[in-house]
DNA sequence: TCTGGGGTCCTAGGACCC
DNA sequence: TCTGGGGTCCTAGGACCC
């Protein structure tokens, strides 16, 4: 074990609640809680405001409202996140070139590799602290950092820096300090590790430590035991890897209400194995096993795959196994999620072609045809629609997006600038117009069909320099429609649509928004 | 109003091969 | 005539992580 603290762990606070707050001024210092907002969904982040109520991640979105009904509740925004998250991993590169990202939010970064490797825990510190604060200047948001002599330590360290803080765990120091921790702090230990572990007695680090090894392989089999016995004796000598190649790539969908239909299920399938092929050609991928995924109406989940002769991205060839494997999954009583992946990935070049082309067989063969270069990198397109999967009773038809705005996102209006979406419902939309950089915005309800109201990309959090003039208080603007969503609005500049106009009633009807007061 | 979506790794049994 | 001993691939499921 090195003897210096030089693997730095780095976990930016509530990233996607701070970042929702560091993007809309408003609600700064409110309840902030990001996540599905359909029947189902779960929260992905709350923050530190709202985790006063007990609002955790994973819990459901329905269980949160109840605890913490003022919140603001906001559909996640990727691009956002991935936007900062790049400048995140690049400040971290500059420390390193050894960066190995666990998510979004998370990297480790090992300092000895760097130009600059600290020779005392002293000098791990400064780095720590400077790498901090520069975040904070390029992104406005907090962050954590964890500094050990190993990735475990590291991350342990950073979890009790949290938030907005920074530990070093000096070298020497780590069995004492491990010690009485419970054995869910050792990462691999989930909630079934421990209860199996609570069984034999064991509650702490130390304790597994103590039972020993063969114990440990014992209860919980060959690799998972000698790995919790190693970490629990402070042993980890897992090296931080740069740029792990992905090895499956799958989507999948919950719907708001199970699908009985065997028709729309397959339908359902098919779209699904679409995308799954749009993100494996984004990843300029190919594979060779398409997974098939089916949760029922009782959570009850089950898996099918199916190997082909040799890799592919041809959504053809995907598709229809996706749906063959569908054949011999017995559906009655419902459906609550589906799933497609593809695994067995490959980069797809010309000898991979050959190669699936190759001798006979039953396999199914169909050369990919020449693969667009245009990469509509799928995560990152617009997707305004975002229409929820189970929108219900949505036909599932290509333009079924009938909730067109969703709490949280980004729009810009011809008169007012830029703002977003705070909530919508009977045919109206309330958005609150501010940006990053500006003042808390107010608050304007116009008509879900405003034509001057459309989806926009999310600003930067940190004001372009030279950027333009904070838009909406720059210039003269016509009176506002609303204070309070009163009735149904209609504006000074706004062009009196024809009797009722489309007023999606399908956009659900109990409306949504993001924040009540 | 229970339980998202995207991943990784491990285990275990059977097929298949030498 | 009653049963070897690997190794690898495929499939299915489950734990875990963020």
């Amino acid at each position: 074990m090195r003897p210096v603290p030089s693997i730095l762990h780095l976990d930016m606070d509530a990233f996607y609640a701070s970042a929702e707050q560091a993007s809309k001024p408003s609600l700064r210092g409110k309840a902030v809680i990001v996540g599905g907002l359909g029947p189902r969904g779960v929260v992905a982040t709350a923050s530190y405001e709202a985790r006063v109520f007990g609002v955790h991640s994973a819990m459901s979105t329905a269980q949160a409202r109840r605890l913490c009904p003022h919140a603001a509740y906001l559909t996640p925004r990727f691009s956002l996140y991935r936007q900062v998250s790049e400048v995140v991993m690049q400040m971290l590169r500059e420390l390193s070139p050894l960066v190995e990202p666990l998510s979004l939010d998370e990297a480790f970064v090992d300092l000895a590799a760097g130009p600059a490797p600290p020779a005392s825990a002293a000098e791990a510190r400064a780095t720590g602290e400077r790498l901090r604060a520069a975040l904070l200047e390029a992104t406005t948001l907090t962050a954590s950092v964890g500094l050990a002599a190993s990735k475990m330590l590291a991350k342990t360290a950073s979890e009790q820096a949290k938030p907005d803080g920074l530990v070093v765990i000096e070298p020497g120091t780590e069995r004492e300090l491990l010690a009485p921790m419970p054995v869910r702090a050792l990462p691999g230990v989930g909630p079934a590790t421990a209860e199996q572990l609570r069984r034999s007695g064991i509650h702490t680090v130390a304790e597994a430590a103590e039972a020993g090894e063969a114990e440990l392989v014992r209860l919980l089999g060959k690799a998972h035991g000698t790995s919790v016995h190693a970490l629990a004796t402070g042993q980890d000598d897992r090296p931080v890897v740069a740029e792990r190649e992905g090895k499956s790539i799958s989507v999948e969908d919950t719907f708001d209400v199970d699908l009985h239909d065997r028709t729309r299920v397959r339908a359902e399938v098919v779209r699904l194995a679409g995308r799954c092929v749009d993100r494996l050609r984004a990843a300029g991928r190919s594979g060779r096993t398409v997974v098939l995924k089916v949760r029922r109406y009782d959570f009850s989940t089950l898996t099918r795959s199916e190997t082909l002769r040799g890799p592919t991205d041809d959504p053809a060839v995907v598709r229809e196994a996706a749906v063959r494997l569908l054949d011999g999954v017995d559906t009655t009583g419902g459906v609550r999620l589906l799933g497609v992946g593809v695994s067995g990935l490959a980069d797809f070049t010309q000898e991979d072609l050959f190669a699936q082309a190759g001798p006979a067989g039953t396999g199914p063969v169909t050369a990919a045809g020449s693969r667009e270069a245009g990469g509509e990198e799928a995560g990152t397109r617009p997707d305004p629609s975002g229409a929820a999967p189970g929108a219900v009773g949505a036909p599932g038809g290509p333009g079924a997006g009938e909730r067109k705005w969703r709490p949280g996102q980004d729009v810009r209006h011809g008169v007012y600038g830029a703002g977003w979406v705070q909530g919508s419902g009977l045919g109206r939309v309330t958005v609150r117009f501010e940006q990053p950089w500006s003042a808390p915005g107010r608050v304007r309800t116009l008509r879900g069909d405003d034509p001057l109201l459309e989806p926009a990309d999310p600003p930067p959090l940190v004001r372009p320099a030279g950027g333009q003039p904070p838009g909406p208080v720059a210039r003269p603007v016509p009176p506002p429609l609303s204070g309070p969503p009163p009735e149904p609005p209609t504006g000074p500049g706004e062009p009196r649509p024809a009797a009722g106009g489309p007023s999606s009633p399908s956009s659900s009807p109990s409306g949504s928004s993001a924040s009540s007061p």
